[in-house]
RNA sequence: GCGAUUGUGGUGAAGUGGUUAACACACCGGCUUGUGGUGCCGGCAUUCGUGGGUUCGAUUCCCAUCAGUCGCCCCA
């Protein structure tokens, strides 16, 4: 038996119902801070990725899933979104859009090569944004801002809101060297991983978790401490506009993130959940205000943040967040093979009316039926078999209230419609919020 | 890349070195040849992830492999 391969899954009707769900909810949300949607492949030349995450990272340097095609061309399946809408903003020109401050948003698989576990898979979804053609602060903190308007939206409280700067080129190098003198000869007492980290990327030692209680780390320098006049302006800013907009947040100084082109502000949210397990980050972003220009384009800051979309949805479980429910208006039952063609007329004539409806295939007696329009949740059954033929009518059976009905079977669709517009008995309750069947 | 743990029908799961692999739910059929959801009766794994080994004999023991789950690293 043909299996899926590791680290990927199926998503059956069931879930996909939860997820259509959660996707109104963002787009709702996007349009709102009027951020629109951008499509761009899942594979891309493997060098954007190289140049644009960085080479360092994880991430490339050993999660990519790379292939070469037949014209010898090395492609790789996108890790993360950012790079490949940066290459479409550059490629399409948009930096000369008529609307000077893009905002983006776009939702798709992301590709890592990684041992799956909770909340972690080989094929993941992500909803992301992103906004280029400003360095105002204003624009860090609306980022912020629509993150947790999404969380919000969804109704997932437990979540914390962490944020840093780790400033601007001149901060950044100051910081690194810094950093790289004051731990020159303490990288002993640290774990092998930092020994690494201390030659490829230092300022990832910051949030070791092995390390994290030490001393050396607890006294080593942070990078606000290092931030130019002007970075350490637009940090304060930042958090002035956060708090303008009461949102809550923790300013956590060791928090440096993975990717190497951020710049200024880098944020995550936590989310407080034992469904989530040990990966509990379900947002993380920040500002990069060199990756346009160094993917090739004009000198453009941009911020942006990315939400891992099986994180959400275990987060939404926990609070019992249900799709749209299934049901049927109509399961259309034929008794006989003389009564077929005239079921299925009938059954196409509801359907073209838009009513939601099905009917057996194999072929079942009348006890099966019921139950298979049960078990379809319909909410009307009509009976068609050899009785009604010969009178040229048909049995309506309302599920809701057990009632059953003789009509000509020219009536079914019209009567089932005037039924459909009586308020439904099982809304009693929905008076503090509208439901779908209310409206 | 490393570590832990699991792998029996559609699902949840018992079980044992030895002829027929519990039980429950689901599903199917009948009792009731035109009215489901209750009740009763019956059906539903020639097989215990896959391959190899030990053995007279393995689903049960060993090895390998694949897959799931969780953790480390890192990340969404």
């Amino acid at each position: 038996m043909y299996q899926k391969m590791k680290g990927t899954y199926d998503l059956l009707p069931e879930q996909t119902r939860k997820y259509q769900q959660l996707e109104k909810v963002i787009r709702n949300v996007s349009k709102i801070f009027n951020y629109n949607e951008i499509r761009t492949p899942i594979f891309e030349a493997t060098n954007l990725f190289h140049r644009g995450v960085g080479e360092t990272t994880d991430i490339v340097s050993k999660e990519t899933y790379t292939f070469t095609d037949r014209g010898k061309r090395s492609n790789t399946l996108r890790p993360e979104g950012t790079a490949g809408v940066v290459r479409s903003y550059i490629e399409n020109k948009l930096y000369a859009a008529k609307i000077p401050v893009q905002k983006l948003y776009y939702v798709g698989p992301m590709f890592r090569y990684e041992r799956p576990q909770k909340g972690r898979y080989r094929q993941f979804l992500q909803f992301g944004a992103e906004a280029f053609g400003s360095s105002s602060p204003m624009l860090d903190a609306e980022v912020i801002s629509y993150a947790v308007s999404i969380l919000r939206a969804l109704k997932i409280k437990d979540v914390t809101v962490h944020v840093n700067s780790i400033g601007d080129d001149e901060s950044k190098q100051k910081y690194r060297e810094a950093l790289v003198s004051y731990l020159d000869g303490k990288v002993d007492t640290l774990c092998s991983d930092c020994h690494n980290r201390f030659k490829t990327n230092p300022l990832r030692i910051l949030d070791c978790k092995i390390d994290k209680d030490s001393d050396v780390l607890k006294n080593a320098p942070k990078p606000v401490q290092y931030l130019t006049e002007s970075a350490k302006e637009h940090f304060d800013n930042v958090i002035k506009y956060l708090e303008a907009m009461e949102i809550d947040y923790i300013v956590d100084e060791s928090l440096v993130r993975g990717l190497d082109y951020y710049t200024h502000t880098v944020f995550e949210v936590n989310a407080h959940l034992d469904s989530l397990g040990a990966q509990n980050t379900i947002c993380g972003g920040g500002r990069y205000d060199n990756l346009v220009e160094s993917l090739g384009g004009p000198k453009t800051p941009g911020v942006g943040f990315a939400f891992g979309m099986e994180r959400l949805m275990f987060a939404l479980e926990s609070i019992n967040f249900l799709g749209e429910p299934e049901y049927l208006h109509l399961y259309m039952m034929v008794l006989g093979e003389e009564q077929k063609e005239e079921g299925m007329k009938l059954l196409n004539r509801c359907r073209l009316g838009g009513l939601i409806s099905d009917i057996d295939f194999l072929d079942k007696g009348m006890k099966p039926q019921f139950k298979l329009a049960a078990n379809l949740k319909a909410r009307f059954i009509a009976i068609y078999g050899e009785e009604e033929q010969k009178q040229g009518v048909i049995n309506l059976k309302d599920q809701e209230s057990g009632e059953q009905i003789t009509i000509k079977k020219e009536k079914l669709y019209n009567k089932i419609i005037t039924e459909l517009m009586n308020p439904s008995s099982n809304c009693t309750d929905c008076a503090e919020e509208s439901c779908d069947s209310c409206e």
